[in-house]
DNA sequence: ACCTGAACACCGTTCAAGT
DNA sequence: ACCTGAACACCGTTCAAGT
């Protein structure tokens, strides 16, 4: 320890004594883990690595986190903060509710395991409140009712991870642009002739061609079809 | 091993000298994970668990099956299989979509782990393609130009999956109609004005309404929106 | 050549023993 | 009271050593 380059390594915040380790705090750990899922993918989000990388024991997260579902909660939300909800204030309302969706899905596919993670439960933290508000009021700017409104949030959205973690399964290691296309372009024609006939329209089109398409589609599908009768269920009083 | 009942336990079949273990096979194989994954959900159907359940240690199964992955997506594929493809040959084109979409949701939720495997990666063994080349059939009948069809059998298949897992994130263990409800019915009026007042709307209506309205809103959205423009990518030049 | 026991490199989670 | 090393009960996968 005597001649050291004292531009080398960042020991210098030590003290003599214990060790300056910054405390383990909740928000620290959900950094990590982020930083952790972009770099090393859903896999590699363990509770294990997160530790490693804080330079403590597994142990120790469990007393900021309740186990690791929770902390994939934690995380899922925290990206989703990052999902701009202007969506250009003085755009028609259709083209909001685009530009929302678009950033949603960017989002999702901008960090490696994050489009997998939001697929499996759905998100219900802080920022997904957020999204689902700023998707309302958008909606009911265009005149949708309340019903047809909330019910479109949940279609939308759900629709959206789908897709988007279609896409990055096959951004993923191997397979050129996913498995579909080896699936669907290996079709036989006598087994399977419609999809043999149709192999190069289930292939066409780009990612955001095919989601803007999708998306028309929601929306022409919500304004020309009835408004939802599906009864409230109030939770006040409950049959016996 | 002197006076056994001889109506306990089944070792009647046993030869005298080696075992007498029905040879492993993928089917085998397949169809005790299959039996895994409904019983004990998605985590339980492990490699290890499927080779104890057949009598043999983890290694053998590599004799049949690629690695976890193959083996999801056998199980899926033979899953997907029960799905009924008539759709009641007699009725309107939008009905047959409507029972083959509804058979599907069915299947995914008729086993506890299905919708959950489902959601990650799309399914492209040989049942999911039948169930795509009825869905082509069917839509062909409905008068929808091949394009439109084509990406229309994506969207479809993509979102009842997705809504399959979704409700099947309800019906798990614990969590009284899942962890949406919890959020939602949390959020505070103060943050999320819009969420709060349509919080009945969003947790109103029963898992087959909410369905047949979504069905009804993305086939109306497909009849209603411009055949999609996406090129056909060539498979055999590509640009330099 | 085929099969597989044992080993390897990981997991999430718990808990007793430390401070 | 808080923190955590070590242990527990699992994983998927590999491979050498058997037949």
């Amino acid at each position: 320890m005597g001649a050291k380059n004292p531009f080398l390594g960042r020991e210098v915040v030590s003290r003599r004594g214990g060790p300056v380790k910054e405390p383990l705090s909740r928000n620290r750990i959900v950094d990590e883990a982020l930083r952790l899922l972009g770099e090393e993918g859903l896999e590699g989000m363990s509770l294990r690595r997160v530790a490693a990388a804080l330079e403590t024991g597994p142990a120790s997260l469990y007393a900021y986190v309740d186990d690791l579902g929770a902390l994939q909660a934690l995380v899922l939300d925290r990206a989703l903060g990052e999902v701009d909800l202007t969506g250009g204030r003085r755009r028609a309302w259709r083209e909001r509710v685009k530009a929302v969706l678009r950033s949603y899905v960017k989002v999702l596919l901008g960090k490696r395991g994050l489009a997998q993670l939001a697929i499996r439960g759905v998100a219900v933290g802080p920022n997904a409140l957020c999204i689902a508000e700023a998707l309302l009021e958008v909606l009911d700017a265009g005149g949708l009712d309340r019903a047809t409104a909330a019910w479109s949030v949940d279609l939308l959205t759900l629709y959206v991870t789908a897709i988007a973690a279609e896409q990055s399964s096959g951004h993923e290691p191997e397979n050129p642009e996913g498995p579909i296309a080896h699936g669907v372009s290996g079709a036989s024609a006598e087994l399977y002739p419609r999809v043999h006939a149709a192999r190069e329209d289930l292939l066409a089109g780009s990612g955001p061609e095919r989601f803007d398409w999708a998306i028309d589609v929601l929306l022409n599908g919500v304004l020309r079809s009835p408004r939802p009768r599906g009864r409230h269920r109030k939770p006040a009083k409950r049959p016996p």
